[in-house]
DNA sequence: ATGTTGACCGACT
DNA sequence: GAGTCGGCCAACA
């Protein structure tokens, strides 16, 4: 059984429509009392694929991972409809999910 | 029990 | 835009 607070991060992330994105603060505070920093944590240990962590980015609109995990991760949005730029930025203000608050 | 570390964020220079 | 700093809280050695 995981912790409470994942529980809620997960259900948070599960909201993310596909198409969209959301950041961990904005995750962080749909699920509640919980610091980003522990969102990030917690899809770094997630191994559940009913989650789709490759919609949640940082605040800046980029993917926060390196290696391949980032290449997968912009790849699975980009299969989903969502634009990058060069840098491999997404713009927040139109593809930003605006649900949960 | 203590000290580091990390898929972060916001404010400041 | 780029670099620094403090705050956040759980996992790990």
């Amino acid at each position: 059984m995981v912790s409470d607070s994942y529980a809620r991060i997960y259900a948070a992330v599960r909201r993310i429509p596909v198409g969209r994105v959301a950041t961990y603060g904005q995750i962080a505070r749909v699920a509640g009392r919980v610091g980003a920093r522990q969102v990030g944590y917690a899809l770094h240990r997630l191994r559940d694929e009913s989650v789709p962590w490759h919609r949640v980015i940082n605040a800046r609109g980029e993917i926060s991972l390196g290696g391949e995990a980032g290449d997968v991760q912009r790849a699975m949005l980009e299969g989903e409809g969502v634009e990058l730029d060069a840098r491999g930025r997404v713009d927040l203000e139109r593809y930003r999910w605006r649900g949960g608050a």
